[in-house]
Order: structure tokens, then sequence, then C-alpha cells
DNA sequence: CCCAGCACGC
DNA sequence: GACGTACGTGCTGGGT
């Protein structure tokens, strides 16, 4: 199959994204927001021969519409300053997509059948022990059911209502697990996490495999998130279990192809980088440029206690600022997170603002911009237009200030990436290379390996990601390789 | 067929 | 007094 084109092509829906990203992509409302017309939606795939004169007018109107569409379009990106992120990343990486769509992933399919036995196991057994207890059936995978055995029939207390009943939630079961009055809470919690495991993933992704290739061929969408992030679908392999033991067992079932091996690579940090990078704090950048442990030097500087004196749950406390620093999380975020209280994480916050000044002014500063501009902007000029900035409604105005301070720095690291894909596919065929780029993460990206090119393809791929763009921080690539996506250390 | 609730990833 | 951290996909149940 030839996925290669060599001639110019222009993609309106890409362009249509790059320009609005929030809006939807296809040619039918691109072409009445712009043109004021409705295409026909011409049904079925027929011969122009076959088609009545209505049809062929149709079909006239809408190679119209993608004729105007380009002119307009392009004209709108360039006035938006925004041809960069087009014309450099987004258009050149949809011929890697799909490379990487169509060579795919290998699936261990006995390993997973082993697995889905064991799984179906341990779901028997927790529904037979909750019937001990409850007596008559109770449907486990509806929350609805789930809510009045515990809350009616068991008489617990309640935690949280949702707008159409109880809330049984992990975080509610958790703090019932903590009251320590029953045994169902717990038992529920591992009957949904295996039960998500089995469904979602062990029964679900041998069902994908592709009858020719024998292999999983996910579909990337490049013009869904609105930061300019892939996302993945059919299935998904962006969300592959990794946090729990039993959950990441599931890795183990992605294998290198035949006589091959994978190698993984990963920027560290790479949102907090940017956030160094953006707020010129000097704090950051020195913790950075030392290659030193990020979430300590911060604890170090919140809870003014030298390096060394860094406790554990202090660590964790930097570690959750850092982390919600980047979405504009509340007091009442850090709290729940830390399970604090509200004044302390309050105290948290103060201090971290006034250990990172810069950061503060920074963030402060991308709130006052999109004010002013009515967007959010990253380092290849995507935008994202944010009306609610001026809504008097505060949550929705406080929504979008989250989102300004966001998405200039998750849709930065996405353009990083990007960049990088598209240098090292096109290293990887000047060089005649014979291993693959098969999957990307957000933050990640997954080879199928030669092993004679191995060492070749090591560095190559960090040279790549480390040098996509020249920042005053350095970026940090970890690598990793192995035979499934388990073991890749 | 669509929405709610829930849970997985970064 | 309510609200309360960004971006996604997809499962099941349950109501229409």
């Amino acid at each position: 199959m030839k996925i290669d084109p060599t001639f110019k092509y222009f993609d309106v829906a890409q362009a249509h994204f790059i320009i609005n990203p929030e809006y939807r992509h296809d040619l039918s409302t691109i072409t009445e927001e712009f043109l004021g017309f409705k295409i026909v939606d011409l049904k079925g795939q027929k011969d122009m021969l076959g088609m009545s004169d209505e049809e062929v007018q149709a079909l006239g109107e809408k190679a119209q519409a993608i004729l105007s569409l380009h002119k307009i379009l392009r004209a709108k990106m360039k006035e938006l300053d925004a041809e960069r992120a087009y014309d450099d990343l987004d258009i050149p990486l949809i011929k890697v997509l799909a490379s990487m769509e169509l060579e795919g992933v290998c699936l261990n399919t006995s390993f997973y059948k082993e697995l889905e036995g064991e799984f179906s196991k341990q779901i028997d057994e927790i529904e037979a022990d909750v019937i001990k207890i409850s007596g008559d059936k109770v449907n486990l995978r509806s929350p609805k059911q789930v809510g009045e055995f515990l809350f009616e029939k068991l008489q617990l207390p309640v935690i949280r209502k949702t707008k159409t009943g109880y809330s049984t939630d992990a975080e509610v079961l958790n703090e019932l697990v903590a009251l320590n009055v029953s045994p169902v809470p717990e038992m529920l919690l591992r009957y949904r996490e295996v039960e998500k495991l089995l469904s979602t993933y062990v029964k679900a992704l041998p069902a994908i495999i592709h009858p020719k290739t024998g292999k999983i061929h996910t579909h990337y969408q490049p013009s869904n998130a609105a930061t300019g992030r892939l996302s993945s679908d059919n299935p998904n392999l962006q969300n592959i279990p990794v946090r729990t033991e039993n959950g990441r067992k599931l890795r183990k079932g992605f294998v290198a192809s035949k006589g091959r091996t994978l190698l993984s690579a990963d920027y560290s940090q790479v949102e907090l980088r940017l956030l160094a990078h953006f707020s010129q704090d000097e704090n950051m950048l020195k913790a950075f440029k030392n290659d030193l442990d990020i979430h300590r030097q911060t604890a170090a500087e919140v809870f003014e206690v030298p390096l060394e004196k860094v406790t554990k749950d202090q660590r964790n406390g930097a570690k959750a600022i850092n982390f919600g620093l980047m979405y504009g999380q509340t007091s009442f975020g850090l709290s729940q997170a830390l399970r604090i209280s509200q004044g302390e994480a309050k105290k948290y916050i103060t201090s971290y603002f006034n250990n990172f000044q810069s950061v503060k002014s920074y963030l402060d500063g991308l709130k006052e911009l999109a004010e002013q501009t009515g967007y959010a902007v990253t380092l290849f000029g995507r935008k994202r237009n944010l009306p609610d900035i001026k809504s008097t409604n505060r949550q929705i105005k406080a929504m979008a200030e989250r989102v300004a301070i966001n998405s200039p720095i998750q849709g930065t690291a996405a353009d990083i990436i990007k960049l990088a894909m598209i240098n090292i596919q096109d290293l990887i065929k000047k060089r005649n290379l014979k291993s693959r780029m098969i999957l990307q993460v957000h933050d990640e990206l997954i080879f199928d390996v030669v092993p004679e090119e191995l060492e070749v393809m090591k560095v190559l791929v960090v040279e790549q990601m480390e040098g996509a763009v020249s920042l005053t921080v350095p970026l940090k690539v970890e690598m990793g390789t192995g035979n499934n996506w388990y073991d890749l250390k």
C-alpha cells in the first residue's frame, strides 16, 4: 500500500482544527460556517454516470466548497499567525500517523486468554461473596443497584450524591473502607478494578486484531483534542493500564514483532520543564539545568527545610502542587488530592508562590493574555479560542482561566513531540532503517526495533526528541528496551 | 440511541 | 452557598 503522497495537498479538517480546535471539523459544518450554504450529503459511493442530475450538482458543489475553503482557511491561518503549526507540524505528521497505524502492534493472544480466565474467576468469586451477604442478586455493574444495596439495604452512611442518586465511585468506596463499617466496599473496589480490566482490555483487544495482519491497529485522531494533542481510538492505546500492578500486567501482552525488540522513549517532566522555560523562574531553571529531583527541590522551598531533610510526605505534597499548577488547581483540589484540610492546602499554595514568584506572574500573565487576545497560544502558534474568559458567570470564567493556563503547556508539549516524530520518521526513511515507530502516548514514543539497529535507533531517537526545540532548560528523554511493553526498562 | 456513572491513561 | 485540576476513550446500565 502506498501511503507516501508527495503531492501537495490541503487538509480542510486539519486547517479548521488550527483555526478553531473546539468546533467540529467535518466538511458540512465548515462549509456552512465559512461559505454559508449546506452541502448535500451523498449516500453511498456511486459512479458519476449512475448519478441523477441533482446528485451530480451536489458533488460539484462539494468540490467547489473544498476549493473555496482552501483559500479562505489558508488566509485565516495566516491572519492568526498559526501557519507554522499547520505546515510544520500537523500536515507532515499525517503520513507519520498513517504509517504507525498501518504498522500496528502485536498482541500475545494466548497470554490474554489466560488473563481472561483468571480475571473471570475473580469476578465470579466476588459476585458469590456479595450474594452471601445480600441474600439476593445485585448487579455489581449497575451503580444504581450498588447504591441501593450499600445505602438502603446495608444502611451505610451516604458519602456523596450524584444528580441521579447515590455516588458509589472509588473515592466514596475508599471512604467507606476507612470507616470500617462493612466488608462490601472493599469487595466492590476489587470487583470494579478487575471488571474494568476485563471488559475494556482483556476481552476487547483480542477481538479487534486485524484478520490479515494479525496485529492491533489503533487510529490516531489529529484534530480531536483542543490543546493539539492526539487522541487514539478503536482501540485506544493511550490508556493501557500502568498504575496498579494488576493492570500493568496487561502490558506484557503488547510484544515486539518476530525477531524484534521494543524501544520506548519518554520525555521526563516535559510539562514542568516548559513551565520553567516559559516562566524563567530561577529556582525551577536551576533545578532542571542541574538535573535535580524537581519535586524534592520544590518541597525544600515550600516547606522551608534543607534538601536532605525533605520527608516522603513533603515530597508527595510538592509533587501534587507541581501537578496541580499546570491545571490551575484550587486549594480545595489540592486538599482532596493530599487528604489534608483546605486551610493547610492553602498554606502550601501560598508558600509555593512565595518561593516561585515568576511562576505566579507567568500564570497570571496567561490569564491576562487570554483576556486581552481571547485565546491561549503554544510555542508554535497553535491557538485555542477562549470566549468564556469574558463570561460574567464566575464558574465559567474560572474554567476558561484554567484552560488558559493548561493549553499553552499541554499544547506546546504536544507540538514538540509531533516535531520529534516527523524528524525521526524522516531519518528512519533516509537511512533505510527497518525499525518502525509504532505508538505515541502523549510524551512517550514506542518503536519496534531490529536488534542490529538498536544502538543506532537509541541515539537517533534521543537526539531528535531532546533536540526537537531549544529551550532555556534541557529536554530529557528516558529510554527502555524489552520484549514487551511491561518490561521496558 | 443517548446519557449517566464510572474508570483507564497522560 | 456552591463550586472546586487539563486533555482524552470506552465500558455497562438504564431510560427513551
